[in-house]
Formats: C-alpha cells, sequence, structure tokens
DNA sequence: GGTTAGGATTAGACTAGTCTAAACTGTGGT
DNA sequence: ACCACAGTTTAGACTAGTCTAATCCTAACC
C-alpha cells in the first residue's frame, strides 16, 4: 500500500543545514535520536522545492477554481506525475495541503500562508530587478524564480521600504504585505472584454510568457498605459490604439486575453 | 579499494534542472543514455555545496600557504571529515582540485577560476547589502553566503555597473573583475607591526565574525577611516586613536590583528 | 626501527528530489 | 451495468549531500 511510509516515518533528525535558508518557522530541532519509533513531529522546514510547488498550486487554485490536478502540476512544473504524487504526499504529511489519492488538490491555511510568503519574495525581488536594476518585464521573472527562495525576510523587508512599499509588481501583479494580505480586488478586465471605442487604463500583464511580454512592452503597452479600443472584429482581433506612442496595433483574443485593464 | 567508484562511472545523465543555477559552463548534455559503460565527461555542472568548497579551499590556501587540509576544511564547513573526503573525491574526479588521499589538497587552475566567480559574486552582493539596502559590515556576511550562489551572471555585472564599479567590498576585500583578476597588492601592513605615534589609514578588516566586526565597527575602525597609533604595551595592549570620533580605543593584539592599514 | 596518537578514509545509512516503467482507479459512454 | 482510457500511483533506481562508527595511514617520538 504505502511506499513512501519507510520515509515518513524515520523523518526526524532535520539538522540545521547551513545554507539552505528555507522558511524553517521556529524549529523544535529534538535531538539527533536513535532511530526509536514515534517518528513524526518534524514537518516544519520548506525546501525551496516544496515552495515551488506551494506557489505554483496557489496559482493554478486561482485559475481553475480550486481544480488543480497532479498532471497539471507536472507540466507548469516540468517534472514527471510520479514525482509530484510523492511530493505531494509530503506536502500533505507537513499539513500544507489537502489532499487524498486521485482527488484534486488544495491548499491548507498553512500552506496558503507559504504560498502568499513565497509569491511576496518573487514580486518584491521582481520590483527590484526592474527598479534598481533596469531589467526588462520579459527578465524579471526567470531571476526571481531563483532568488525567492535564497532572500532572508531581513531582506525582504528592506527591499520593500528600499522601493518604497511598492503595491504591484512590474506586471502590475499585487503584492502581499509583511501580514500576508494580498490586495484581492476584482474591479478589472479583459481588454476583449471592453466596449468599443473606451478608453482604459492597462493594470496589468497575466502572462510569465517572454516572448508574450517582449511584444506587448514593444508595443507600449504595460501597467499604467493607457489604451483605447478601436475595433473588435468578428474573427477576434483587437484593435487598440496606444495613447503614449499614438500608434495603432493589433492583437490577436489569445494576446489581448492577457491585458487587463480598468 | 576504491567505494565511490559506483557513483562516479554512473554519473552521466545530467539534467539541466531548473531552479539550480549553479555556474554551469556550457554543458555538452549528452543524452538520457541507457546506463552503457564509459560513463565519464559530464563533469561540469558545479553545485552550491562546490562552490562553498572551492571558495574555502581559495582562502585557505591564501592564509595557510598552500597546505590545505581536510580537517581543515570540516573545521571551517562545518560538515564532518567524511563528508570532506567524499567532496573532495567529487571535486578531484571533476578537474577542480589536485589532490592524493591523504595529501593536502590545492586547487587546479580551473578551479580557482571557479573560486574566484564564486568569490567576485560574493563580494558584489556584499557590497550591494552594504551600498543599496544599508546593511552594517556585520550583517552583509551572511546574506551573501547564501545569495552568492544563485545570482545570474547577467545579475552580476548589472550589480557591479550600478554600484559604479567598486573596486572593494565593505570589509576592504578587493572584488575579482569579470576577467577574475584580483588585485593582489600586499602594501599592506596589520596594525600592531605599526610604528608606534605613526598615522595610518584603514583599508581592510580581515575578520568574518560578526561580533568582532560590529566591536570595531562601533570604535569608528572601518575601511577608509584614519588612524594613529599611540602606544603599544608589552603585554599586546594596542591603543589608537580615532580621527573621526577623535576618541581613543584599546584594542587586544588578537583584533587589531585583523585591522590591515597603509 | 617500532609504536602510537591523531588525521583521513571506508562502510553503510539516510533525506530530498527526481526518473522510467508498470500497475492501478474513476468516470464517461454505450 | 460494464469497459476503456486517461489520469494517478507504485516500484525501484539514481544523484548530491550528509552523518556515524569503524578502520586505516602517516608522521613524529623514543
Amino acid at each position: 500500500m504505502q511506499t513512501r511510509l519507510s520515509q515518513l516515518q524515520i523523518n526526524c533528525t532535520s539538522k540545521p543545514q547551513a545554507h539552505t535558508r528555507c522558511v524553517d518557522t521556529t524549529e523544535p530541532m529534538n535531538k539527533p535520536n536513535q532511530r526509536s519509533a514515534d517518528g513524526h513531529e518534524d514537518g516544519v522546514t520548506i525546501t525551496p522545492k516544496m515552495e515551488d510547488y506551494l506557489r505554483r498550486i496557489y496559482r493554478l487554485q486561482q485559475e481553475s477554481e480550486g481544480r488543480v490536478s497532479n498532471s497539471n502540476l507536472a507540466e507548469t512544473l516540468d517534472v514527471t506525475r510520479a514525482t509530484v504524487t510523492s511530493m505531494l504526499d509530503t506536502l500533505s504529511s507537513r499539513g500544507l495541503i489537502d489532499w487524498q489519492r486521485y482527488r484534486p488538490v488544495r491548499l491548507t491555511a498553512k500552506g496558503e500562508a507559504t504560498a502568499l510568503q513565497v509569491l511576496r519574495r518573487h514580486r518584491l525581488v521582481e520590483t527590484m530587478l526592474a527598479e534598481l536594476f533596469g531589467y526588462a518585464l520579459s527578465e524579471v521573472d526567470a531571476e526571481a524564480d531563483v532568488l525567492e527562495h535564497h532572500i532572508s525576510s531581513r531582506l525582504c523587508q528592506t527591499i520593500e521600504q528600499e522601493l518604497g512599499m511598492p503595491q504591484t509588481d512590474p506586471h502590475g501583479d499585487p503584492i502581499p504585505d509583511s501580514d500576508l494580505d494580498i490586495d484581492r480586488t476584482t474591479d478589472v478586465s479583459s481588454l476583449p472584454t471592453v466596449a468599443e471605442s473606451s478608453t482604459v487604463e492597462v493594470t496589468r500583464l497575466l502572462s510569465q510568457d517572454e516572448e508574450i511580454l517582449e511584444y506587448l512592452v514593444s508595443l507600449g503597452i504595460e501597467p499604467g498605459k493607457t489604451l483605447s479600443l478601436d475595433e473588435i472584429t468578428p474573427i477576434g482581433m483587437i484593435t487598440v490604439t496606444v495613447e503614449s506612442t499614438a500608434r495603432q496595433a493589433n492583437l490577436p483574443r489569445r494576446i489581448a486575453s492577457h491585458v487587463l485593464v480598468k
């Protein structure tokens, strides 16, 4: 039946392990005990990989109304389904997700808090890269994917202050504050849903895809810019005029749906 | 005889593994080959841990004239000797160190280049933390120990430029340039070797110890500051006057020897 | 030239992550 | 109600790092 039980039972000798940072919220740190039974009560250290999974689950939960499946995760995290299964096992035993075999995954409160923590670090790093180091919108994500796991909470706070408590990252995504509250206002609409000949402000670009982002930026479409929507053709091409450049651009609906406006 | 051979022989399926960055100099990336023999020709990816060892070896080599021993490393890296042995095995098979069992360790040219690369990242991060984020001298090292492994070379260059091509980090240690050339000038002397009643400029604080650094900074002794040496007592207490504060301070020789001046 | 203390290495085990290949489950269609 | 297939999980293997305990080697001292 349960394969990974061997792994889970003898899971108590958690050493501090310099250079790993993780989150490590007040580790109990029981002594190097000699393989005695009753091995539980470890579940505190959160590894970078676990953070990756949690952030991903959070994101998929938002997008697909809580229906997060194994293959969903496998695909977006670029690992095999078997790998996902064993990680779900771990996360579940750590109380970070609610999950039964063959069923969809859901974050627990604890899991969501962790995901938001990671999201916070990710977006603050992105903002730092853009503001302080002149990174382009399309370059910001890859670097932040790595650094999000290695920034101390001290540095996280400092970055936030140094940037003047930013509310959103360069994509326009809201940054959770230090209490992990995140702006969930939904008074935004996707570009294809806007009425013709209205004028709107770009608030957010939903894509992480470098190519799409580069393309949109090259047209002058990024958070803060103003557009007027000229026309939506029956086959789904959307024509907009970008205020700052006074140029027209044609966007297929697939692309335009990544552009949130208000 | 050779235990780790099993590990070394089947060492070819090196997958790219997102989120691991490492150095990864032009990976050959042979296909997922099926456990066929002649497994060699992998040795390219450099893990964070390998970087730690290499930087440490470099440092110990400088301090102890090339006599770097197993227990030396074990102590400063805070792992057991057995662990060091197996890592030396790996580094050696990767051509990063010259080493025979039971003999001292020495970096190869390739190993030294890698060490300098890491040192460069480490010191640039330290400088960034101090200059951009107001970190104290004593706080800088711990954060940099982690980040040094996760900064892309792109970011490394950008930080360097943004800081105006700094020559030294906040401790006064020279930063290798992007060709990995490092300033090796030795026209500096340790505070206890200076003649009485001379005036000198602090160029460098050799310690990494947070307490010592905090103490020196609290006295106003940091790189760039000017001191005059008032007296050296027979029992090794050193009295200096700090120009900026116009205060006198008494330093035991042990501490004073960490202060380099010119 | 022997003996010995202490440094270095082997043996074997463990965790975190990952993979492939094989076996299993749940649900939609008839 | 049954069956097929897509989606999931198990089985077993592998790497990078690490540990403890036991053994081995070297150099230094009579």
